[in-house]
Formats: structure tokens, sequence, C-alpha cells
RNA sequence: GGGCACUUAGCUUAGUGGGAGAGCGCUUGCUUCACACGCAAGAGGUCACAGGUUCAAAUCCUGUAGUGCCCA
């Protein structure tokens, strides 16, 4: 055992004990481990991202799982990896090409992705070098990426499935649009943010009477009446009866459109007509197909307007909307301009505001693969904790809408699709193995693979299985498909977890995962979203250089409440950093007095003979347990926060607080078997406290399991086992604990306790040695306490403790009360200030006399003592008997300092 | 417009029917032989508001207000 530096240092001990692990290969496990399965998939984060706080707790959490099971004997796989971003990653590069003064049409399709390898190849391992920064235990051996080969042929596979199946279809549709990206969005990439907008009320005059009232429509998008073909109305909206047949002149083109009815059309809203712009809009499109409509496109993909637009073809969207609102007022079209507020479509990627727009897009039918995977959280196949989100998950499952998966972008999955370049033929079709030799319907030679490239999310959504090497059949995926959890944020359910649910149904014929436990979302002091555009966003790798990675995850458990939201601020990683500096002094004082007493300590129970055990030694043994007991619930639970708090607890308040100050009265002192005993429960409590810490805090719990000399030189505190906790009958069997002593020990404390405060109040500097006298209620009492007389003076600081049951003191003195055993006395010469002490006397006199009140008036309710359960009726009259004794006690009191 | 969550000490929050707890901050004292990133003692709360259920409500129900998120 070497001695421990005064000094923990965090940032030596991470870059050791992780290299050490990985050495050892002690993340990675496959199909022939001992053990029952336990697997976890990461979450893939975009290869072009950096670590923030919202990874720092997701994989907190994974690792802690990982941790724990494998540390139980699990045959763990936590499997990393990390997601091509289609969009993200091409915007990025792109960027680079503008700075060089090229674009990708100039470089070509082949060279562009080529560059884009080039740039995954240079930054694609920062994150994944920043996770391992935060200790996650993951199996780096089956690292994957989706745009692997392996993971690309699950796509294709997939892909020809679902098309083979008419589950995957082509169809010309409004989509959301991003100009500036120029390619379409799923409905999930298109976030709405509530703006406050306008709404313009204009006037379509009717044919041949151009100045006459006409028809008055609304819009918050007035550009694209240049797309109109038609108003429609509701048909059973008087105001417009016989107005079907008239015609109207659509203003600045003076196009002749219809009136139509349809259902659809709301009469309570704006004047009840409505323009019909098909090519613009998802509802004017159903509307446009119901009346046989044809759809007038007049938007170019970059967001300017086309030919169609007329005399605004070449202005921007945004320019175009100024120009025609002026040309309309100018015109005498525009009536009024209302503010409105409305939730418009923003792209998830670049923030730039969605157009919806008529393209030639590939869907997926989705309702038949939704069926499964709804059933299977009905009935509890897959269980989202917390189980808010399963009414969540329902909800949209039930009202699921077909999925829009081609991207007009190069860096992704190329549809496996074939056009037969024969006009007579026009056959396409969806196939494995790139390009096929001929046509299978005409045996035409030429061919060409559809330009789109798939939705990122539709290789995420194989990530369970496809990374085990599915399609192929081998028997790392027979054992750990399913996984057992998933740890994500609730942004993704729809985007990930759903579709993964969906498609472990389709095409694994079972759930990927047992239960999914959704964390909150981690946020700035004042409740707002990290990001980097509000510049609020904490670093995780400036607080690991600060403070250390275990530190961090500390921290973020400690103060994330299941599921819930968790506010951050720089400070708040303090709680770990003295959380790790308390350990690590406490461990220095272990070690000094364990090598100043010749003991050789040892990681399991230690040979302790029940005769030589203390009160305290064995209320701290329960203690232990009991912190066992509490923290592996709490963990089966998904409660961090309460199984960090536990070991925080048991740590700090009890073995640190009491325990360790207990003991500097035996360790100082001249009995070695004594000394023997209690540095055997001490290293036995610190050993078993530093395994449950081990999950929290990786990195310090190795370095003490190995400073302490707990393990042979190659034993890792990962391998476990994880500490098990014995109930009331296996501690009394063990080491005779009971609970009586349990309390009398807590007791004790509380006696201790009201010693100090009588210290403080009367301004006694802690240094200075006073005498103080115990009166105890009983001569058993009396005995007890004189077994532990050298403990209780030493916690009191005091020179001298007198132990007298019939003790009377002669003069007035201040005293306290502890009601299970006793008063204790501070026999200060000349300083007692009667007047004071009768004061707090009173007022502590005053506040039982009026929780007795309370209680009695309880009991005297003959409805509470008829109608409650008798063990509470039993508890309000034991708890009357005892205030009744201790106000009778303080009066007692009172009376003696009067004299 | 629909749904979900939240409102407890100055701040961040735990607590799903029977004694209001923690961390930080604050006050006082202390460089006490592991630790000042510490020790000891202490102050501080009409549990958002209004009703209801119940012998009993921070906790269950209804409503109101405010905050946040998701969906349309």
């Amino acid at each position: 055992m070497s001695g421990l530096e005064k000094q923990y240092d965090a940032a030596a001990a991470e870059a050791k004990w992780y290299r050490w692990w990985m050495e050892r290969g002690l993340f990675h496990n496959d199909s022939r481990s001992p053990g029952e399965p336990y697997c976890i998939v990461i979450p893939p984060p975009n290869v072009t991202g950096i670590l923030h706080m919202g990874h720092a707790l997701n994989n907190t959490v994974q690792d802690i799982l990982i941790r724990r099971k494998r540390m139980e004997g699990r045959n763990t796989v936590w499997l990393p990896g990390t997601d091509h971003a289609g969009i993200a990653t091409q915007n990025v590069v792109e960027r680079a090409l503008r700075k060089e003064g090229q674009d990708r049409h100039a470089l070509g399709r082949e060279a562009f992705v080529e560059r884009v390898w080039k740039w995954r190849e240079e930054y694609g391992a920062t994150i994944i070098n920043q996770l391992k920064r935060l200790g996650s235990a993951c199996d780096w051996e089956r690292e994957r990426f989706t745009m692997d080969a392996g993971l690309s042929r699950a796509v294709e596979e997939v892909f020809v499935r679902l098309f083979d199946k008419g589950l995957i279809y082509r169809a010309n549709y409004i989509t959301n649009w991003c100009p500036r990206c120029q390619t379409a969005l799923s409905d999930e990439e298109s976030e709405h943010v509530d703006t406050v907008g306008k709404l313009y009320h204009i006037r379509y005059p009717f044919k041949g009477d151009p100045a006459g009232a006409g028809v008055v429509v609304a819009t918050t998008r007035p550009e694209t009446m240049l797309g109109d073909v038609a108003v429609a109305v509701n048909p059973r909206d008087a105001r417009y009866k016989g107005m079907l047949e008239r015609r109207l002149i659509l203003p600045l083109l003076n196009r002749e459109m219809p009136i139509i009815a349809d259902e659809y059309v709301d009469p309570a809203f704006g004047t009840g007509a409505v323009k019909v712009t098909p090519a613009h809009d998802p509802n004017d499109f159903e509307m446009g197909r119901r009346h046989q409509l044809t759809p007038i496109d007049v938007m170019h993909p970059d967001g300017r307007m086309n030919d169609a637009a007329g005399p605004y073809a070449g202005l921007d969207r945004m320019a175009c909307r100024k120009k025609v609102v002026a040309d309309l007022e100018a015109g005498g079209y525009l009536v009024k301009i209302d503010d409105h507020q409305h939730a418009v479509g923003h792209c998830y990627r670049c923030d730039t505001v969605v157009e919806p727009r008529l393209s030639l897009q590939w869907f997926v039918k989705m309702k038949p693969l939704a069926e499964p995977a709804l059933r299977a959280v009905q009935e509890g196949t897959v269980r989202f904790i917390p189980d808010r989100w399963t009414k969540v998950y329902t909800e949209w499952m039930e009202n699921i809408r077909d999925w829009c998966i081609s991207r007009q972008i190069w860096w992704g999955h190329r549809i496996p699709v074939y056009y037969c370049d024969d006009p007579k033929c026009g056959h396409f079709w969806a196939a494995r193995g790139g390009l096929p030799a001929a046509c299978p319907k005409c045996g035409g030679t030429t061919l060409h693979q559809d330009a789109d490239v798939l939705d990122t999310w539709f290789s995420s959504w194989l990530w369970p299985f496809s990374t085990f090497g599915w399609p192929d059949s081998n028997a790392d995926l027979k054992c750990y498909y399913p996984t057992q959890t998933l740890v994500t944020a609730s942004e993704i359910i729809f985007f990930w977890v759903a579709r993964m649910i969906m498609a472990g149904y389709e095409f694994m014929g079972a759930a990927p995962f047992g239960e999914v436990y959704i964390h909150g979302t981690v946020r700035d002091e004042r409740g707002r979203k990290m990001s980097k555009s509000l510049g609020n966003s904490i670093d995780p790798l400036t607080i690991i250089d600060q403070y250390g990675t275990d530190a961090l995850r500390f921290s973020l458990m400690m103060i994330t409440a299941t599921g819930q939201d968790v506010f951050l601020s720089n400070d708040k990683f303090e709680i770990g950093r003295n959380f790790a500096t308390k350990i690590w002094n406490a461990a220095r004082y272990l070690q000094m007095q364990t090598e100043s007493a010749g003991f050789t300590p040892t990681a399991g129970e230690p040979a302790l003979d029940p005769q030589w055990l203390s009160a305290d030694d064995r209320h701290l043994l329960q203690v232990l347990h009991q912190s066992i007991a509490d923290t592996t619930q709490a963990l089966d639970r998904f409660r961090f926060n309460d199984a960090a708090h536990a070991v925080y607890e048991f740590i700090w308040h009890r073995y640190c607080d009491w325990y360790v100050e207990f003991s500097k009265e035996i360790l100082y002192g001249k009995d070695p078997v004594r000394k023997t005993q209690v540095l055997g429960v001490m290293h036995y409590a610190f050993s078993q406290a530093l395994k449950l810490l081990h999950p929290f805090m990786p990195f310090l719990t190795e370095e003490l399991w190995h400073g302490l000399g707990y393990g042979a030189a190659d034993d890792s505190i990962l391998c476990g086992p994880w500490p098990q906790a014995l109930d009331a009958a296996g501690l009394a069997r063990r080491w005779g604990c009971s609970p009586e002593e349990r309390a009398y020990v807590e007791a004790k404390q509380d006696l201790i306790r009201v010693g100090r405060t009588l210290r403080a109040d009367y301004g006694i500097s802690p240094t200075q040695k006073i005498d103080y006298i115990l009166k105890p209620l009983t001569q058993d009492l009396a005995a007890r306490l004189r077994a532990d007389e050298g403990g209780i003076r030493n916690l009191l600081r005091a020179s001298a403790l007198r132990i007298e049951c019939d003790f009377t003191p002669g003069q007035a003195m201040p005293g306290g009360l502890n009601n299970q055993l006793g008063s204790i006395y501070m026999p200060v010469q000349g300083l007692i200030d009667v007047q004071a002490e009768t004061a707090k006397l009173t007022t502590q006199v005053e506040k039982i006399r009026a929780d007795l009140s309370r209680i009695q008036a309880k009991l005297d309710n003959v409805d509470f003592v008829a109608k409650a359960p008798e063990a509470v009726v039993d508890q309000q009259r034991a708890k009357r008997r005892e205030l009744a004794e201790t106000a009778e006690k303080l009066t007692h009191l009172l009376e003696m300092l009067k004299g």
C-alpha cells in the first residue's frame, strides 16, 4: 500500500485508469462471456457533434447502468457509435468548400462524397474521444458508424424488403422543404415555432366587376397567391350562396379562377373564404385533388420565385412577399393586415423557415408498421420510465403519418431504386447490390439509380440490430438482441425510439429493448435550453478540466431528479468535487491509521468478532447495509439522484461525521484488539461504499480501490461483486445487530448534539476543554453510557464527563435533554445566564405543549380513534406520552434553573 | 386549439394520505493531529391560490393563476 498524495489528481487518475481498463478489455464481452446478457445501444451522436451537457447526462446514466450490471456479474455490452447526420455533415463540408471558393456542384457528386469521408476521418473521432473522457465503459471493439458497409447493407436490405412489400412508395406530395438545405424534411424535422406574424386580407374581385366587393380571403403567406387556382367556401355558408357560378380574377396576375365548395373550409375563420394554393399548402393540395385543380408551383427549390410567378420571377420568397403586399395595396386589393400568432415550421438543422412545397418524394407507409409497436407499449412489452411518456408515444402512434424518407442531398445512403431509361418501358424497382445489369421488365441496359439519399433516421431505426451484423445471423445478435435498456431524451421519442420499435418488430420479430428511460433536458439557470446560438452552454470538457470527470458525473446525478429537466450552472459541479475531496481525505485518514497500526486491509468482509464490536461499530454496519439496500433499490427504479444521495449521506454524514470521529478515540488509543476491530469495520464499510459509488465516480473509486490495497494489482473494482444488503435478521446473525441498539446510538448522537449546542450557546470555543455531566434516565443506561464514555468525551471535547443517575445541580447551570437517554449539564462557573436559559427552555416547553395539544385534539376526536388504522392511533398515543414526558423533564430543568 | 409537466426555505429541489427534508447560499464560532473543496452550532417554509373528498391533505379530486415543453 503506497501512501496517498495530499491532493487527489483527477486528471492523472482519469488518463491512467481509462487506459488500464481498455488494456484489460474490461468493457468488452461477447456471446461466450458468462452471465445473463445485459445490453445497451448508445443513442449515436452526430459524427459532426461535440460533447454537450445533454450527452454528458445521457451517457453518465448509461454508464451507471452498465457498470452496475457489470459488477453484478451480467454479460454486459454497451455498444457505441455515431450516425452520419446527412444534412448536418453535408452542411459542414459545404461550408468548408465555400471558404475555398468551391461548391459541391462544381466538384461533382463522387468527389464531394469522397471529401465528406475525408472530413469524417479527420474529425469524426472528436465526440468518440470525448465520450471516453467521460469515462464511458463502452465496448469500443463494437463501435459502429451508420455509413459502415455492414450498416449500409442493412439499410439496403430494409429498403428493398419494404419496397417489395409495397410499404415504400413514391408520390408527388406537399412536404416540408428547406430552401437553404434544398431538401425535403420529415414532419418531425420541421420544428414549429410560435411566431407573431401578419394575416393579410385580400380582395379577389369578381370577373367583370373589378371595383366591386368581390371575395375577401385571408393568408399568412401572401406571396403564395401567385399560385392560387381557386377560392373555396363551405357549401353550407349562406353568405356565399349563389356565388359558386361566378368567377374571380386573381389580382396582380389577372388569372381567372373558380369558386369551389368544400367541407374543409371553416366558415367561422376569417371571412369564411380561403384561397386555394395546391402546390404550397397541404390542405389546399388535398382540396385541389378533390376538385381536379392543377397545382401551380411558383417557387424554385432555393426559395426564389419561378417563371410561374410572372413579374415576380427571380425574387426571393420574402422579398416577393413585400412586393406583392405593396402591389396589392397600390391596386386597392389589400383590405387589412392583422397581427396573427401562428406556428411556423423551421428546419431543425439550419433554422430556416420551412416552405410547404409540392415535390416528388419517397415515403414509408407507417400504419402497418405502427400496429405491433403500439401494442408492445400498451401491453407492457416495452415500458417507458417515467410512465407518462407512454401516452405521448401512444398518441403519436395512433395518429401516425407517412414518413418522407428521401433527401435531396449527397451524403447518405443512396436510394437503391433503379430506373429503366427506355422511354417505352419506364420500369423502376428496388434492388440489392448496386446497379443491376439489365431491366428485369424489358431487358434494357440503360439504367440509372435514384439520385436521392435516405433520411439519416432510416439507418438509425435499425441501430439495435444492424450494429450486430444483421441481416446476417450470428451468435452475438442472438445473444444481445433484444437489448434491455434504452436511455434517451424526450426529443427523439418520435424520431428514433418509436421507429426503432417498429423496425424491431418488422425485421427481428421482437421489440428492440424492454425499457426506455427518458431523462430530462439540460437547461441553464434561467431554464433555457442550452444551445450554441444562445451562447449559454456549459462545456462538459471545461468542467472536466476544472473539477474532474467524477465530479461532473456525480454532480449531474445529484441534481437530476428522475425524468425532470436539470438546471445547471458552473458552481453546481462543486458538489461532486467537494465530495471527491472528502472521500480522498477520508481514505488518507484510514490509510494513515492502518499503517500506524500495522493492519492489513482486505476488500471483502473481515473476520469481526461480535464480542469485541461496540454499539457504534454495529450501528455503522447497520447503516451501511441500509445504504446498500437504498442505493440498489434506487438504481433499480432509475432513481439516480436517490442513489447518489444515499451514497453521499452514508459516506459523508454517517461514516465521516460520526464513525471516523468516533474512531479517533480508539485509533489514537492503546487497545490493539479494539484498533483491529475498528479498522476492520472501517475498511469493510469504506470498500463497500466505494463499490456503491463506482458507477457514479469510476476513476476515484478505482484509484482508491488500488490505493488502499483492496484488490490484487490486476483486480478492478469494476469486476464486482456488487454489495449485497443484509436484512435485519442477517445483521443480527452476522454481527449481533439490533434495531434497539441502533436507536440507542442515534440517541447518543443526539445527546452529544445537545451538549455541543450548550457549548455554542455559551460561546465557548471548541478548543476549550470543559466538563459535562450526564444524568441518564436509568441505571442500565448509565452503565451503557459509561462503557461509551471515552467516545462521548472525545466528541464533546470534554475534559471530564460525570455520569450520575441521581445528579441534582447544586446551582443553576445550562442543561439539555434527550428523550431516550436523559439530561446533559454543562457546569460553567459564573457564566450562566439564567434569564436567557429560562427563555430558551420556556420556548422549547411551549412548542412541545403546542404539539401536545394538537395530538390531544386528534385523540379526542372519536372519528379519528374509530376510523384511523390502529397503528396510527397507537403511534399518536406513544407520541403523546413521549411529549408529555419531555415537557415534564423540561419543566423540571426550568425549576432547577430557578434554584 | 389539444395534451403533458411544474409551482415546497433566498436559490436548486426531494418528498403520491398520518412527525415539512437535502444541497448551495446566509449567520455565529473554529487553521481541533483526514479534509477550510473543511468542522461545529444556528436562522429561514400560511408546501402558488380557491374549493372539495377524508377522522386526517404538501400528498387525492375539481377549478383558477403563472411557468415550461410537446402536438396541431
